[in-house]
DNA sequence: TTGAGGTAACTTACTCGAAGGTCATATCCC
DNA sequence: GGGATATGACCTTCGAGTAAGTTACCTCAA
């Protein structure tokens, strides 16, 4: 008795790691983790539940893997960011762009990190405070440096700050998948628009050729 | 036989329902909508599951009544401060000092809201509607005051900036409540700095007496 | 005044389905 | 044969929702 595709030896254990892995980033990023399930997942990916279990252990295991993948793509973008000279709002932008150029092909990357149905226990919470100590550190250091220009230096408003920055971002994000037609460049545009907006000081444009968006 | 406590006409079904209803937006607000438990609940309120059910018909039913109770009170309290003739960036600190004063006793209540594992269909979509409106028409009208007042009038952008304001008073309140040692007033003339640090300019005073916040 | 029936408040003990996780087995390549 | 890739069928747990019964208060006729 034969049963279907058992036993095919196609695919290498790496390469079909990173398709479940991209399947279930999908999957999480868009109804969470409390409501994926792990079948679901599977079904997805095209192979079965046992094989997902057989490669990362458990549903937060697997969660784990997708965790790491995201936010290392985004981690690394906002430290290429830093590593370049630019400072405060001009750094803002500067980020805000990187992090739509990741998401544009995959926008549900972003609410990966931001799931409060995941665990907070655990490998999950181990693998989200080692990313987000990453992400926070460079936050922090962008806003440090713009309210040390207009003279607060006071560290609880520091951290305060940082958050409101880290959520501006959060919902600027949301607010463009809520907009599927607007373009990336498009957002940046706006992003642009915005900052000005509320800051009153154009910051270098540098980042966008056309503050209008088009 | 007696079963325990079984038929002691107690507590009115109002007062049960208010009972269960500050229990329910607790648990909701606290660990949302997918991980709470019914019968967790119950237990929380002091009862027993089936009473849940047979005042509130079902899960779902129960967080409408919980998204009511705390949007109405919201919505309620951000109409009072529109109703009042300050704008722009004083009538966003006065909505904040609001929102504050409201989720002191109560800081889950704005969970409530947010929570990305609840239902959108059916009853609580219509719920969540209905006061989704009422706060975006408030803060939308807010916010392109203040746009308005910097020359930008494009609706998207203040689409947008909407979607920002309302994720910074989130990002703030989620903040407070991770220092708690930070009491309201200490919180608004927090917010009060950074608004100006942002801004540039000062709005009129009149919210906090003191901006160091002593 | 009393007690019988109606009804609201409340419970224990269950059903049932969904989803996490496991087992035994099949196929293929070296 | 041995190890890697893969699966259908199963077990188990948990939680939403239900059935059926229990107690207490209220009303009203005799």
């Amino acid at each position: 008795m034969s049963r279907a595709n058992a036993g095919t030896k196609g695919v290498p254990r790496a390469d079909r790691e990173l398709q479940i892995v991209r399947a279930a980033c999908e999957v999480f990023g868009t109804i969470g983790f409390a409501k994926a399930s792990v079948a679901g997942i599977a079904a997805d990916a095209g192979i079965s539940k046992p094989l997902v279990y057989q490669y990362f252990g458990s549903k937060e295991g697997l969660f784990s893997a997708c965790l790491t993948y995201g936010a290392e793509l985004l981690a690394g973008d906002m430290e290429r960011v830093a590593a370049d000279d630019s400072v405060g709002l001009e750094r803002g932008l500067r980020t805000l762009d990187g992090i739509f150029s990741i998401l544009e092909p995959q926008p549900w990357l972003w609410r990966l990190f931001f799931d409060g149905t995941a665990p907070d226990t655990g490998d999950v919470a181990a693998v989200r405070a080692v990313y987000t100590d990453r992400i926070t550190r460079l936050a922090m250091e962008g806003v440090g440096e713009l309210m040390a220009l207009v003279g607060d230096d006071d560290p609880l408003d520091v951290s305060a700050m940082t958050a409101v920055w880290m959520n501006v971002v959060d919902s600027l994000v949301t607010w463009w998948l809520d907009h599927p037609e607007v373009t990336r460049s498009e957002m940046t545009a706006r992003c642009y628009r915005l900052i000005v907006a509320l800051s009153g000081a154009e910051p270098p444009a540098a980042v966008v050729a056309d503050p209008a968006g088009r």
